[in-house]
This record gives structure tokens, C-alpha cells and sequence, in this order.
RNA sequence: GUGGCUGUAGUUCAAUGGCAGAGCACCGGAUUGUGGUUCCGGGCGUUGUGGGUUCGACCCCCAUCAGCCACCCCA
């Protein structure tokens, strides 16, 4: 059958079958996130292209390359969020945050954009959660939102994924690595992939990232980051791995992690599942202690992470978590005939305003195909109130797990429910 | 953005260039007010879309759309 409209590349719709794991997963975080005394923030799905072309960077891909970009009727120019960190910095320096002197803390969920070719893991609009960490340069902050993170996946059951630091130091130590990697690879430059001659010029870090084998094998020499950070960068990193060890947290110092986007110094770190195919990071995060100044702040610094909700969903999948939908009718209503109608709607009525999940199907005809109808939606009890029921002031109530049925008076029921409710919360 | 693989019923998948099929799901029935198991019955689908080759195309060719894989990027 062709659709006549059908849903944009790269995006999906969440059905009713999968909708309710996204709400797990969202509640799970809000909770963790909390317990750490993050507080939700909730900014705009679009901002001034400016917010991020200025802090993301101008020569990132994400700038460059992915950005939903528009123009509003004023000739204004927008562009859709590819990330989230760059809007709250936003909002932390408009709301003028950093007033109190205190370490705030914040979190987001919400849905971001980029265009890329669509691939498993990887759509042109996804869901992040995420959180930053503004006002400290505290190296424990570095290790608590590495531990919120690692938290939450725990908390979620999950197992077969990494935790990979690294510290790019400040812009200085940057710079001077920048410097010793252009000698050491300026001489076998005839030997590097085209993509890598470029890279030596623009960003010489991604090199240490490239796939080809050639460029490999000459990278593997290649001089460390960790050999190029100053003394008190040293120390910082020292220190977050440090807590990360109190915190009881396993990690691997990889000092070959370089993040893509503009804004981060210092302490960077990535959560690497290695079943994920090509899209393997389920979030990632880094110190940014220049962004705040950047956005007309004074000199704020900050931490923060972000990890993506489908990665998530489909690693949580792979490792079997998720049993099933626990959203289960309490109770399925057969009322047959009209003229228990009055009685079995105010019953009705009464059973979900004590919040228990009735199903009512007021089309449905026929006592058997209602009862199949119950066993499909895996109710827990059946309630049938039919003419002869009503004229001797009872209800049936059958049990669908031992196919018990019990008669109840009228009178009684409103108890019983009450009584039900208790048991059930107990 | 580059290269490759794939696209058939709600879904998972069949069908040498010669009448488009099966499992699961769904709907109906097996003496009228009792579910799960069992048995019986129920499918004319623009074979993603548009062209082309051919007596004849799900099958071959071109284009296009979409998904997937690798690159790239990163969540």
C-alpha cells in the first residue's frame, strides 16, 4: 500500500509497543539525575544559528555539514538544536545563574537534530539526555557527572559497556600538542590517506582517530596528549581519576579520545558500547571551561555529558532488559445490556478514579468474545455485570490468573476495591 | 557527503523470466452468558515508486524514494 505521506528521512515515529520504554528510560534518568541534586531545564528546540556556530565551532561537522538552518519571516536565522549543551549555557547566562555563586547543576531530555545520512544509531532527529555542571573547576564534578552517567546505566541494568577518559588540558597544552603532532607527522605525509593531510592542517588530533592502516601504524607512534599537559592540567586529571576510583568506578584512561565539538578542555570522556556497530558511543562529555565567557559570562567553568536515547534502547535490547510492557488492565468491565448501564459506567468510573487501569469496551458485543478480549490484554480480573446480577444486587468478579469466580455484593464492592488498592500498593 | 547491500500481506519470510505463497498475528465459526489449548473457515497484495527491455517481469536494465552496512561524523 503507498503511503501518501510519509515520514521524513531519518526520523521515526515511537509506537504505543515502544513508547513505554522511552518513558522508563526518561523516568530512570530524571531519577538519577536528581539524587545528585541535578534539576531539569528545559530550553527551546531552536536557537540563533550564532549560539552554536560560536561555541560548537565553525569548523566542525555539526556547524558545517548537519545543522537544520532556516530563516524565520524576519529574515532572522535559526537553526534547530544539534546538541544541547550550547542552549543552556545560553540560558544559565541570559538567567544571569551564576549570580549565586553556587555550582549549579542542571539536566535536559529532548529531542535534537543533525543532518546525516541515516544509519542504525544514527537518525537526523534523536532524543538526548544529558546534564552540566557549571560554576566549578572542582576535579570531582569531573568524576560525579562521569558517576551520574555510570549510575544511570547500572541502574538500568546495563552491562557490556566502557568507561574511556582522557584530558585535552587547557588551550595551551592544546595548542603545544597540536605543534608536536604536525612535526611528527609533517615527515610521512606522503603517507597518510588524503582525509589525513587535510586533517594535519585543521584539527591534527582527529588524526589519532583514522581507520586507515596506514595512517595507523604511523599514528601509533605518534607522541601522547598526556606527555603535552602543564602541570596543574596534570594534577586535574590526576585528581578526577582519583575520585572516579573512591567513587568505585572502572575506567581506562584512552588519550586517544578527541571530542568533535569546539568547546571542550581539559578532562574528556566517552561510554563505549562495543556492540553498537560503527555508532558505538552511548554518550559522551567533557570539561568546557571557556564556554560560559564565550556566551558574555564572566569566567564561568563547567562539565557536562550527553548520551543518546535510541543507543541506549537498542543496547538495553541486546542485552535482553526490557521483559515487557508492565502497563496492564487491573480490570476488564463486561456489562451486557443496556440496562445495566448506569450501574456499570458509575462502577467503571469509580475503578479509575482510584486509579486502576479498567478497560471498557462499550462495541464489543457478547460475553465470550469479551472475556477472549480480557485474556488477550492480559487483565488481571474480570468484572460482569449483566441483568440477572443486577435484578439480585451482585457482581461477578473472575479471577483470569486461577479462573476463579467469585459473587459480590454491590454493597460490598466499593470496600473490596479499597481493600484492593491497599494490598496492591503494600 | 562517498562506496556497497536490500525493499513481496499487519509482521517474519518464500516464489528457474511463465497462474504471487506459507508461519505468526488478525477476523468469523464449533447449540445462544465465560478466556487461554484444539479443530474448521477467512488474503484480488498497485511485489517501495516511476520508466524501460520482453510474447510475458517480484525476477533483467535505468531513475527515484527508503532502510541497512562501511566510510565520515558523533548521540
Amino acid at each position: 500500500m503507498p503511503v501518501k505521506y510519509p515520514i521524513p528521512r531519518g526520523t521515526f515515529d515511537v509506537l504505543p509497543s515502544e513508547s513505554y520504554k522511552w518513558e522508563f528510560i526518561e523516568s530512570k534518568f530524571r531519577q538519577v539525575a536528581k539524587a545528585f541534586g541535578y534539576k531539569e531545564i528545559i530550553t527551546p528546540i531552536f536557537e540563533h544559528s550564532e549560539v552554536f556556530e560560536r561555541s560548537v565551532g565553525d569548523s566542525s561537522d555539526i556547524v558545517q555539514k548537519e545543522m537544520y538552518k532556516f530563516q524565520d519571516k524576519k529574515g532572522r536565522s535559526f537553526a534547530l538544536r544539534p546538541e544541547g549543551t550550547a542552549p543552556v549555557i545560553r540560558s544559565y547566562v541570559e538567567h544571569n545563574m551564576g549570580a549565586d555563586n553556587q555550582t549549579n547543576k542542571l539536566f535536559y531530555i529532548g529531542p535534537m537534530f543533525r543532518y546525516d545520512r541515516p544509519q542504525a544509531g544514527r537518525s537526523r532527529q534523536f532524543s538526548q539526555y544529558g546534564l552540566e555542571c557549571i560554576g566549578s573547576n572542582h576535579p570531582y564534578y569531573d568524576a560525579e557527572v562521569i558517576q551520574v552517567f555510570y549510575t544511570f546505566l547500572k541502574e538500568l541494568g546495563l552491562k557490556n559497556f566502557s568507561v574511556e577518559i582522557n584530558s585535552i588540558g587547557c588551550p595551551e597544552c592544546t595548542e603545544n600538542y597540536n605543534q608536536a603532532l604536525i612535526q611528527y607527522f609533517q615527515p610521512h605525509i606522503d603517507e597518510l590517506c588524503t582525509d589525513c593531510r587535510n586533517r594535519l592542517e585543521k584539527n591534527p588530533k582527529r588524526l589519532l582517530d583514522c581507520k586507515v592502516t596506514a595512517c595507523k601504524k604511523i599514528s601509533k607512534e605518534a607522541p601522547s596528549m598526556l606527555d603535552y599537559l602543564d602541570e596543574s592540567c596534570k594534577v586535574h586529571f590526576a585528581q578526577v581519576q582519583a575520585y572516579l576510583t573512591m567513587a568505585g568506578i572502572p575506567y581506562i584512561v584512552n588519550p586517544r579520545i578527541v571530542r568533535g565539538l569546539d568547546y571542550y578542555t581539559n578532562t574528556a570522556f566517552e561510554f563505549i558500547n562495543n556492540n553498537l556497530g560503527a555508532q558505538n558511543a552511548l554518550g559522551g562529555g567533557g570539561r568546557y571551561n571557556k564556554l560560559v565567557e564565550q556566551f558574555g559570562g564572566k569566567d564561568t567553568p563547567g562539565i557536562g555529558f550527553a548520551g543518546g536515547l535510541t543507543r541506549l534502547l537498542i543496547s538495553l535490547e541486546q542485552e535482553k532488559l526490557f521483559m515487557g510492557d508492565d502497563n496492564k488492565p487491573m480490570f476488564y468491565f463486561i456489562a451486557l445490556g443496556e440496562k445495566v448501564m448506569p450501574v456499570a459506567i458509575e462502577m467503571i468510573s469509580f475503578l479509575r478514579s482510584h486509579k486502576f487501569y479498567t478497560e471498557f469496551d462499550i462495541e464489543k458485543k457478547g460475553i465470550k468474545n469479551q472475556m477472549k478480549n480480557a485474556n488477550r490484554l492480559m487483565c488481571r480480573y474480570t468484572l460482569i455485570l449483566g441483568e440477572d446480577e443486577l435484578a439480585k444486587n451482585i457482581i461477578l468478579m473472575k479471577d483470569m490468573l486461577n479462573g476463579e469466580q467469585k459473587e459480590l455484593n454491590l454493597e460490598d464492592f466499593k470496600v473490596i476495591i479499597d481493600s484492593l488498592k491497599v494490598s496492591s500498593q503494600s
